[in-house]
RNA sequence: GGGCCCGUAGUGUAAAGGAUAUCACCUAGGCCUCCGGAGCCUAUGAUCCGGGUUCGAAUCCCGGCGGGCCCGCCA
């Protein structure tokens, strides 16, 4: 469902009431700037026999009564359509009407479960982790504004090799110094290197696996302190970038539960064995669920927490890391057609960052933190600010600094499409202007600027759109679509791309269009056209993690 | 070796199989007696290579080339 009215819709089923075989696809928006909707009527040509005046001249006559479209004229084989920014106006503010804000959409909204990036407790997130809660907060986000109900997910890996490995580093090489982040990070890249030089540390690795698995107390306390601790530390990174989690789940929770077993149980006709271990396989590939000492895998307590999702939502998406791909193919037939759980489950990719120096490692100590980066954009924002607004106190400064900086970082990341790699540049990273989310920022508080400086009266929606303000409203109406399509595909760098649009179009405007100056009735439609750009603004911007300011 | 993803101006990016391929950064010029110059205007500059499908290909198919990821009783 869209959210202001489907006039796209509407033109193709009328036109499809005279010329039934147009499809979807033949009528589209334009792009080069001959129309704003345009028909591609190479098919009707050549199937038809027909000339292109024919089919102009019925349309037209169809659709004479239609008081959205202003025009209708034919190109080569396009029919392409101009529509009236009076009604598209109508449509845009006819949503927000008394409220100032644009209303969900559904009205008995799906379940939906977000995981997003459960990253492994044994360090600081990075800048190429925290990829991951940028594109998962979106797109929590932008579901939450569709009308969905929306839980964001935090599995957590306390069960594995890597944390096992991290206590054992500790409890050996870093016991005397405090229990903070920094430390235990230490201690892990130490365990790392110590490990290729004794093996015989891995096998106390594997014991700690099975006791805290057994459930021995020393090395429950032990661990679920190191993750707390970490997880704590997580959560700050994520706070600051105004991501929240609802829901953590730990993994040993599944095993000690039961539910890892209940998994073993239920896939008991598919288990294969070698020599201890289980798996179940397809097409060659085998998928192992226990090691041979009987201790469980991630893709077993993956399944449970997969079983778990299902149980309790309508719509499952987890955010992943492309190196999961496969993994995530494995879930999906394990509980397709083994388990034959046929809930609605989708998963979103992206690729890695990587620094110019190569490739990030937490282990190897090769890393920029999503802290650091934030220290640094806040600095740099601060900087700015303070240069422009010397008159601001500086508490006021470091709130504006702070907005500006969290959300050009998230920006940033979301921006891009999360299939491409991404090589992280500190120069990229901490651009304020340009293809940038202050750069929308301070388009929205000039908007806020002007209104402030009109005040409530006079905002009528009246005469005729001029050629920098149809331009302005047609980008405008446009939001309704790039919602829509980026809610279906998951794909928030959509709307990222079109807020620069919106803002583009709209400093077009600002600069060459005069409107508290200009006398009426030009003035009370700028100022209608100005408060529609600023709502609009506003709520696009937090789908994408960019905090507006009234003022900057 | 096999599988998946990505190749668009110097750099980074956008683009429902559609018309003259988007925008930003960089570079060279220009715009503050005028609603906020984190802005605006002008100029230069690109679809990796070779085939194919189509009225029409950056987009789909095949084959190369380059980069990333995966092919663990790691996660």
């Amino acid at each position: 469902m869209l959210l202001f009215e489907d006039y796209r819709k509407k033109l193709i089923e009328s036109i499809r009431s005279l010329y039934p075989e147009v499809r979807d696809n033949d009528i589209a928006p334009d792009r080069t700037g001959h129309a704003d909707l345009a028909l591609r009527a190479f098919s009707l040509l050549r199937k038809g026999d027909v000339k292109i005046e024919e089919i102009v001249s019925r349309i037209t006559g169809a659709l004479s009564g239609e008081d959205y479209i202003a025009s209708i004229t034919s190109s080569g084989g396009y029919i392409n359509f101009t529509l009236n920014p009076k009604k598209l106006m109508e449509a845009i503010s006819s949503e927000i009407y008394g409220t100032d804000r644009f209303p969900d959409i559904f009205q008995d909204p799906e379940r939906v479960s977000v995981e997003h990036t459960s990253t492994n407790p044994t360090g600081p997130i990075h800048i190429g982790r925290i990829r991951n809660s940028i594109i998962g907060d979106s797109i929590f986000r932008i579901l939450s504004r569709y009308g969905y109900r929306v839980t964001t997910q935090y599995f957590v890996n306390d069960s594995g090799r890597q944390v096992a490995s991290l206590y054992v580093g500790y409890k050996k090489f870093g016991q005397s110094d405090s229990l903070t982040t920094e430390n235990l990070l230490k201690a892990y890249q130490r365990m790392h290197k110590e490990v290729e030089a004794d093996p015989g540390l891995e096998k106390e690795v594997d014991e700690t696996i099975r006791q805290y698995e057994a459930g021995k107390q020393e090395v429950m306390d032990g661990i679920r302190t190191i993750c707390s601790v970490i997880l704590g530390s997580i959560n700050g990174t994520l706070e600051r970038l105004g991501i929240k989690i609802d829901d953590y789940t730990w993994e040993s929770d599944l095993i000690r539960n039961g539910d890892v077993n209940k998994v073993l149980e239920s896939l008991e006709d598919e288990l294969e064995d070698e020599g201890g271990a289980k798996y179940v396989s397809s097409g060659g590939r085998k998928m192992f669920l226990t090691r041979n000492d009987g201790t469980s895998l991630y893709f077993s307590r993956d399944i449970a927490y997969h079983q778990y999702k299902m149980d309790n939502f309508d719509w499952i998406i987890d955010v992943l890391g492309e190196n999961h791909k496969e993994h995530a193919g494995h879930i999906r037939y394990v509980m397709k057609d083994l388990l034959h759980r046929d809930g609605k489950l989708d998963f979103v990719f992206y690729s890695y960052v990587s620094l110019e120096s190569g490739k990030m490692t937490t282990r190897g100590g090769n890393i920029v933190t999503a802290d650091e980066l934030l220290d640094r954009a806040i600095e740099e924002s601060l900087n700015i600010v303070r240069n422009k607004r010397s008159e601001l106190q500086e508490s006021e400064l470091s709130r504006i600094a702070q907005a500006v900086a969290t959300s050009a970082v998230r920006f940033h990341i979301v921006k891009l499409n999360s299939n491409k790699q991404m090589v992280f540049k500190w120069s990229e990273a901490l651009s304020l202007e340009g293809d940038s989310a202050p750069f929308v920022m301070y388009s929205y508080a000039r908007a806020a600027s002007i209104l402030r400086k009109a005040g409530d009266t006079d905002i009528r929606p009246e005469g005729d759109y001029g050629n920098l303000e149809a331009p302005l409203v047609k980008k405008m109406y446009e939001y309704a679509y790039v919602l829509h399509d980026a809610a279906s595909g998951l794909k928030p760098e959509a709307i990222a791309n079109y807020l620069l649009e919106l803002t583009r179009t709209f400093n077009d405007f600002y600069t060459n269009c005069p409107v508290l100056t200009s006398e009426t009735p030009d003035r009370g439609r700028r100022l209608a056209i100005v408060r529609n750009f600023k709502n609009i603004v506003k709520d696009a911007a937090y789908l994408v993690g960019i905090n507006v300011l009234e003022e900057m």
